[in-house]
DNA sequence: TATGAATGAGCTTTCATTCAT
DNA sequence: TATGAATGAAAGCTCATTCAT
C-alpha cells in the first residue's frame, strides 16, 4: 500500500511519511470503528503524532473524515475511469471490466476499500448528508459515463430497455455484496478470482439470453 | 401505535403504559440518532423514567438495543407470516404480497419500521456482529419458507432456477431500496401505493417474460 | 462562610454540605480567575466532587455562571432591601445606610463579595452581555427604589436636581472604588469602619452644602 | 490607522508596515477578546505573520499584551501632554480641554482608544497586576501634572479644596463611563460632539456653584 | 529574519453505569 | 420497583510556545 496515502495532501508541505502514517491511522480507525465511534485519539497514537498535529492538518474530525472520503472516492474513479475501455457498446462488457478493476484495486489498497465501503454505509447524521450528496453525485455522473455508449439496439424490442438496465444493476450490486459476505474473512491474495468470474458470467448469461436479442 | 409494545417485555412484567413509554422513546432515539449516538439520557427523558429504571430492566444499552431489535424482528416477521398466503406456488404472487404487507406494516407502525430499518443499516461494532448473524439466520429462514411450495416447472427449462431466483430476489430489493430513496421525506399516509404497485407489476411482467414458460 | 449558600439551590435536592461546597469552590476559582480562565476543573477539585456531578447539576460552565451570579446578586439586594430604610426622605441617609450595609455584608460573606464584584467587572463576550443586561435593570430598580421617597423641596430651587443626584451618586461610587483599592489587602475584621465612615461624612457634609437649601 | 504603530517597537528593527500589521493585528483581536481569550493564533493570521515570528519579536503573549499597553499608554499621554495647556489654572478648564483631546483621540484612532479601554478593565490575574500598577502610576502623575499651576485661591474658603477636587474627578469620571455606555453602539463620526460637550458644561456649571467663590 | 510543523497539557462536556435510599 | 445523585474515563478540540530549517 503507500502509494495510495502519498498523493492526498500535498497541499499541506508534510512529511510524506508522516502523511502515510496519518491517513492510514485514520483509515484503519474509522473502517473498524464508524464514523462516531472512531477517537481521534486512536488516530493520533496509531499514527503516532501529537493531538495537536491532526488538528492543525484538518481542522476538525469531521473534516478530516470527508476530506479523506472525497480524496480517496476521487481516486478510487480516477484509477476506474483510466482503465476502463468506455468505448465499449456492450454494458456487460463495460461492467464486468469494472468488477475486474474493483478487484485489483482491492488487492492493491484494501485499506482504503475498507473505508471507502464504511463510507458508503455511514448512517450518522452528521456526516451522512454530506456523503450521501456526493454519493448521488457520483452514482449519476458515472451512470451517464456507463451509458453514454451503450448500443440500445441490442436489446430486444419487446423489453423496456430502462428497466432492463436496472435490473442489470441491482443483479451486480447484488453479487457484488453477497461476495464481499461472503469473502469477509478472506485475505485478498487468497480470493479466488476465476471462481467469482465464472459464476457472474453465468449471470451476465442469463441476463443477455433475457434482455439482448 | 402503541399496540406494538404492550406484549414485547412481559417477562419483566412492567406497568404496560410504561413499557409503551419506555420501547417508543428507545425506538425513536435509537432510530434519530444510530446506537453509538443515542444517549440512554435522551430515552429516560423522552419516556419520563428514571435513569435507574431503565437499566433496571435492562442491564445495559446495548441489551436494550439487541432485544428491543431481537423482539420487534420477530413481531414483523410474525405478522408477515400470519397473513402471507405460503401456499402461493407462484413466486410473485408471493414476493407482491410481501410488499403489499410492508405498505402496511409501515403505515400501521412508522416507528417500528424506521427503528428496524436504521438496525439493519447499523454498523457500529459492538452490536453490528450480532445483529448480522440475526439477519442472516432470519434471510436464511424466510427464504426457506418463501421457496417451500414455488412451482419450479413454472420456470424456463433453459435458465438456471437458482440464479434466477438471485436476480428476482435483488430486483425486488433493489426496487425496494429505491423506493425508500424516493420517498424518503413523503409522509406515510401520502405515498401513492398504486403509482408504486404499478411500476412492480411492470418490473414483474419483465422478470415473468425472462424466466417464465 | 457557608450560611450563604445553603439556601441557594434548593430546588436541585442536593446534600446542603455538598451544596456548600460546591458553591464555595466555584465562588472562590471564579473571584480569582474570572470567568474564562477559572477552570472547572479546579472547581470540582477544590470542592472535592466529581466532574460528572458539576454538570449534573449545572448544565454547563456559563449556567453556573450565571446561576450563581443572579441567586447571589438576588441575595445580595434582598438583604440590602430589607435592611434599608425605605420611608427615609433624605437621601444621604439612605446612602449612608447603604455603604454600611455593604459593610456588614463584606465582614459577613467575603466570598459572595469578592465574587460579586469581580461579575460586575467580568468583560468575557460568553457572559458579559447577560450580566451587563441584569445589571442595568438591577441599577434602574435600586434607582426607583432609591428616589422613591426622596423629598426633592430640601435641594436648593437654583440647582438641577437629576443632575445633583447624579454628581450625589458617582461621589459614593468613587468613596467605593477607592476604598475598595486602598484596603484591598487588609483583612476584612481589621477595616477601620469609623474612619471609613468620618471621611464618608466628610463628603456628605460637602455635597449637603452644595445642594441642599 | 497606521500612524499610531509604526513608531512603537523601532528598538527592534521591524520593516514598518509588518510592524503596523502586526499591531493592528493585536489591538483588534486583543479588544475584542480581552486577554486570556485573545489567541495569538488569531493575530498571526489577521497580521499574516508566521507564528514564529511573532515569538521572535515578543518573547511571550503577556510581553506582547503588556508591551502594546506600555508603548500605548505612552503614546495617549504624550499626545496629550502636548496639546493641554497646562499653565491654565482653572480645574474646569483643563478637564474640559481633556475631554476635548480624548474626543479628538477616539477619532483618530479608535482602535488604540478600544484597546486601552480594554485594558484598563481587564481582570485576569496573569496581567491585571502589572497593568494596575502602571495605572496608578499614571493616574498619580497625571494628577500631579493637572493640579500643579491650580489656583485654590479660586474655590470658597468654607470647602475643603482637597475633597472637592476629587468630587469634580470623579463627576468627570462618571460622565465619561455614563457617555461610554450611552454611546457604545454609535460610529464615532456621528457623535454628536455639540450635544455632549453642552452637558458636560452644564455639570461644570453646578459644580463651579458649589465649590467655586 | 522568517516559517509553520510539532508538542502535550489543558479545556469543557458527555456518557453508560452504579448504588444508596 | 423506582429514584436521580454520583462517578470518572473518554471525547473533540485549543493553545502558547519551541525549534529545525
Amino acid at each position: 500500500m503507500g502509494g495510495v496515502s502519498k498523493l492526498l495532501f500535498k497541499s499541506l508541505n508534510i512529511d510524506p511519511e508522516k502523511e502515510d502514517r496519518i491517513v492510514n491511522a485514520a483509515l484503519k480507525v474509522f473502517s473498524q470503528n464508524g464514523y462516531q465511534k472512531a477517537s481521534t485519539n486512536a488516530i493520533v497514537k496509531e499514527a503516532k503524532i501529537s493531538k495537536g498535529l491532526l488538528f492543525h492538518y484538518f481542522k476538525s474530525k469531521k473534516d478530516l473524515y470527508l476530506s479523506l472520503s472525497e480524496q480517496l472516492s476521487d481516486l478510487f474513479l480516477e484509477k476506474i475511469y483510466e482503465r476502463v475501455d468506455w468505448e465499449e457498446s456492450d454494458i456487460f462488457c463495460v461492467l464486468r471490466q469494472i468488477v475486474l478493476l474493483k478487484f485489483e484495486l482491492f488487492k492493491v489498497y484494501p485499506e482504503m476499500t475498507d473505508f471507502l465501503n464504511a463510507v458508503y454505509q455511514e448512517t450518522d447524521s452528521e456526516v451522512a448528508g454530506e456523503i450521501n450528496r456526493k454519493k448521488e453525485k457520483l452514482i449519476a455522473e458515472s451512470f451517464r459515463k456507463l451509458f453514454a455508449n451503450i448500443d440500445v439496439n441490442k436489446f430486444k424490442e419487446s423489453v423496456d430497455v430502462q428497466k432492463s438496465i436496472k435490473i442489470i444493476h441491482w443483479t451486480f450490486e447484488g453479487m457484488g455484496r453477497r461476495n464481499q459476505e461472503r469473502y469477509k474473512e478472506v485475505p485478498v491474495d487468497q480470493l479466488d478470482k476465476e471462481e467469482i468470474l465464472s459464476e457472474i458470467d453465468a449471470y451476465i448469461h442469463i441476463l443477455k439470453q433475457s434482455f439482448y436479442k
